[in-house]
DNA sequence: TGCGTGAATTGCACCGGTCCATTTTAAAAA
DNA sequence: TTTTTAAAATGGACCGGTGCAATTCACGCA
C-alpha cells in the first residue's frame, strides 16, 4: 500500500502541507518536485491529481499549484468522508465506541428488486440482516442488509454481529471497495422513533447502498436509517475529469 | 471539450456499452483498444479509469475489463449525480421546468464563519441571497447563498434571479467547477413548512456547500433546505485511488 | 479423468520524453 | 509612466516504451 511511488509522494506532500511548510500556499512546480523526489514527472502528476481530487490543492496551468486554504483552516468540516464505505469504518475514528446489536437474521427468497440489484436468478436466496448500530451505547442507525447466501454460505449470527466487511475480506480475500450510494431524508416511522429514541417530529436520514467486491460482484444491498443528527455526508465534488 | 483524445474514447465507449455491443459484458483488452482507436495505451487507460470511477466498468488485473451489469439494468437509480454541482444544473435534465423566486437580496458584513469559509478580511461584505427554487411551479428548495461583493461587484436583483453560476462563467470567464458539499437532514421549521408546503412532521434535507472557482477562490457559501422528497443525492464511491 | 505447471493474457506502475496552452514576467516601445 | 510585446514558467495532453503482478488457460503428466 505504501510501497507505490506516487502513494509515497502523496503521503509526504500531505505531511509537508499539514506542517505548513509551504507558507506562501504554493507548491514547487512539477518539474522541481520530480527532481526533489527523484521520480518521474508522471508520478508527481499522478500524486498531485489525487490531492486535487480530494480538494487539498488546486492546480492552475501557467500559474502553479496551490494549497486550499480552507483545508488548513477549516479542518473540522473538511474531511473527505466520501472515501469511507462501511459506516462502522467511517465512524471508528470519531473517538466514540461503536457497537452492534443484532435485531434479526434470516434467510429469505430474493425479491425481484434484490434479484436485479444483486444480479440473482429468481430462485436464489439472500440473508436478511437487521442490525442496530450504536455509538457509546447510543443507538443511531437501523441497518437492513441483504447478502446472497451463495457468496458467503457460512454466515452465522456471530459473524453477523460484527463487521461483515472485514469478515468477508478475510474469508473471500476480496475486499468491499466500491459502492453505489444514495442519500435522502424521510419521516421517521414508529419503529424508527422507538429504536433511535426520536420524537415524532424528528426525521431519519436514509442511506441506500449497493456494495461491490473488488471484482465487481454486487455483494450487499443495504438500507440504513439514521438518527438525523448522526447523518452527515461530506464530500469534495469536481465536475472535471 | 470533446477534442481531447481520451474524452473521445470515453464518449465512444459509453455509446458502445449502452448499445450493448459487448454482449459478454467484457471489453476488449487495453492493447486492442489502443489499436482500434489508434491512440496510445496511456490514453486508453485514462479513459477506462474515468469510466471505472463512475462505476460503469470494473477492471480486474489478469482478467480483463467488465461492464457493471447494474449500470445497464438499473439505470433509473444509477446516475452519477455527484458530478453535478449547481442544483439547477442537476435538475435541468429531469424534464421538469425549473424556476427561481427571489425572496431577499442584500449586502451584509461577513460573519466570522463566512470570513473563514470565503477567506475574507473582517471588514469585508457579502451578498446575502435568499431564493426559492421551484420545479414546475412546485417549490422544493430554499437556498441562502453568500457571495463576496468584491468578486462580482455588479450583481443585481435581475442577475440573481437567474443562474448565478452561468452569469459568473461569462463575466469572470471562470467556471464554478468544484465544491465541498455536506448533506444531512433536519426537522422542518415553520418557514420551511410554509414555503415548501410541508406538514409539521415532514423534514427537510439540508445541503451545505462551499463553491470554488477554477483557480480555487472560494466563491459562494450556500445553505440549501430541500423538501425531503426532492433530495436524493446519489454517487459512486470507491476507496481506491 | 484429474491435477499441476508453465506460458499466454491482461491490467498496473512507472519512466522520460514531445509539444502545447495559459499565465506570469520582464524587457522594449510609446 | 504606461502600454505593448516577447520570453519564461508552469501545468496539460499524449506518446510509446519497460518490467511486473494477477489471472487464465492449455498442455502434459499421473
Amino acid at each position: 500500500m505504501a510501497d507505490l511511488v506516487y502513494q509515497q509522494v502523496i503521503t509526504d506532500l500531505n505531511k509537508r502541507i499539514m506542517a505548513n511548510e509551504f507558507v506562501d500556499k504554493k507548491l514547487p512546480d512539477e518539474r522541481s518536485l520530480s527532481e526533489q523526489y527523484q521520480v518521474s514527472r508522471s508520478s508527481i502528476k499522478r500524486a498531485l491529481n489525487v490531492l486535487a481530487n480530494q480538494g487539498l490543492i488546486f492546480k492552475k496551468r501557467g500559474s502553479g499549484t496551490f494549497i486550499n486554504p480552507l483545508y488548513l483552516k477549516n479542518q473540522s468540516s473538511f474531511k473527505y468522508e466520501g472515501t469511507n464505505l462501511g459506516i462502522t469504518d467511517s465512524l471508528n475514528t470519531e473517538g466514540a465506541q461503536p457497537s452492534i446489536q443484532l435485531l434479526d437474521f434470516q434467510v429469505i427468497p430474493a425479491s425481484q428488486e434484490l434479484q436485479q440489484d444483486l444480479f440473482l436468478a429468481p430462485d436464489e436466496f439472500v440473508y436478511e440482516i437487521k442490525r442496530l448500530r450504536l455509538l457509546d451505547e447510543q443507538p443511531f442507525m437501523i441497518e437492513t442488509g441483504y447478502i446472497p447466501i451463495k457468496l458467503v454460505p457460512e454466515l452465522n449470527r456471530q459473524i453477523v454481529s460484527g463487521s461483515i466487511f472485514s469478515y468477508v475480506q478475510k474469508a473471500l480475500k476480496s475486499a468491499v471497495t466500491k459502492s453505489f450510494l444514495s442519500i435522502s431524508a424521510d419521516v421517521s416511522t414508529a419503529t424508527d422513533q422507538k429504536l433511535l429514541s426520536l420524537k415524532a417530529t424528528e426525521p431519519v436520514g436514509v442511506m441506500g447502498g449497493i456494495f461491490f467486491l473488488d471484482d465487481g460482484t454486487p455483494f450487499e444491498v443495504s438500507n440504513m436509517r439514521l438518527h438525523y443528527k448522526y447523518m452527515k455526508y461530506t464530500t469534495f465534488v469536481s465536475t472535471e475529469q
